[in-house]
DNA sequence: AGTAAATAGTCAGCGCACTGATTATTTCTG
DNA sequence: CAGAAATAATCAGTGCGCTGACTATTTACT
């Protein structure tokens, strides 16, 4: 007795957002490149040259997942991996030629999908939900890197 | 050149939106019951002896991602798992005592985290928030299964 | 200069999510 | 009633997403 009514949970509506997303992403943009691979390539159109862990961070995903998108893109050759040569550590990233082509060619896709995917709402109300979707994801990643750093005591 | 601005991409928002979601539910909820684990259990509890199919189906889980998370929570002792006898290729779950007492005891923390989660949006703000992911989930989804059966011409 | 702390990346392990192929059972149909 | 179609579940394969442990390099602090 007692359950709950799932419809009301935005955890659970969120889920089914995304799994909507990769259907309509699968039939309108690619079955080869995935959204968080598009994104890591926009990313990198914008900003040549970036290390792995800000390519992750500027996406939003951790240095594990980022590694496995990178790899993932370099295998199929749509983009470099090159030591820093000041920084041993880095790894700096950019396009190929096939990987910007690759870019080009997605966008137009992406900008008709988006519009599908988006076609159930208003205008105004697609600004709204857009505004509102960013306001609580913003929020809750601020819980995890709490703004009052740690005072290190004594 | 040419790249475009993520914060106004639903998927990309979506996917991050998610991931908050995963963060807080692992530090509030728990972090050996899933998001999608307590979906099938709060499914059991008003629907007992439901096949493994329709449970996916109310959840929004297809045939393979449900089997997995029906054998962990079975492998854990929350669901039992019986061949329906009047029809062999179904199997009937149902809550034990512990998954059923499991669920009473992670619906109240459920919902304090749904607070926490929505709380940067006005009590206004948070119905429109839940009307709208849905809408747009609802009919993606009927993309999916076209209303129109195809016609077997000829 | 020499150790300690921080940082970038990898690896193993778990879990969600999908597709396509396969197996077992049931139902439909001729 | 026998063969075909439909249905429930499993399995293999791919990809996203996280944590915790580890390695290599750099930077900071005596």
């Amino acid at each position: 007795m007692a359950a709950v009514d799932l419809t009301s949970h935005p955890g659970h509506l969120a889920r089914r957002l995304q799994q909507a997303h990769y259907l309509l992403w699968n039939t309108m943009v690619s079955e080869e490149i995935t959204s968080p691979q598009f994104a890591v390539l926009n990313t990198l159109v914008t900003e040549p040259g970036l290390d792995q862990r800000t390519v992750g961070e500027r996406v939003g995903l951790d240095r594990s997942t980022i590694a496995e998108v990178i790899s993932r893109l370099s295998r199929r050759g749509l983009l470099d991996k090159v030591r820093d040569p000041q920084d041993g550590r880095r790894f700096l990233l950019r396009l190929t030629d096939d990987g910007a082509r690759t870019h080009r060619r997605l966008t137009v896709r992406v900008a008709r999908m988006n519009q599908v995917f988006l076609a159930p709402l208003s205008a105004a109300e697609q600004t709204v939900f857009l505004d509102l979707i960013q306001r609580v994801a913003d929020a809750a990643e601020g819980l995890r890197n709490p703004a009052e750093p740690l005072v290190t005591r004594s």
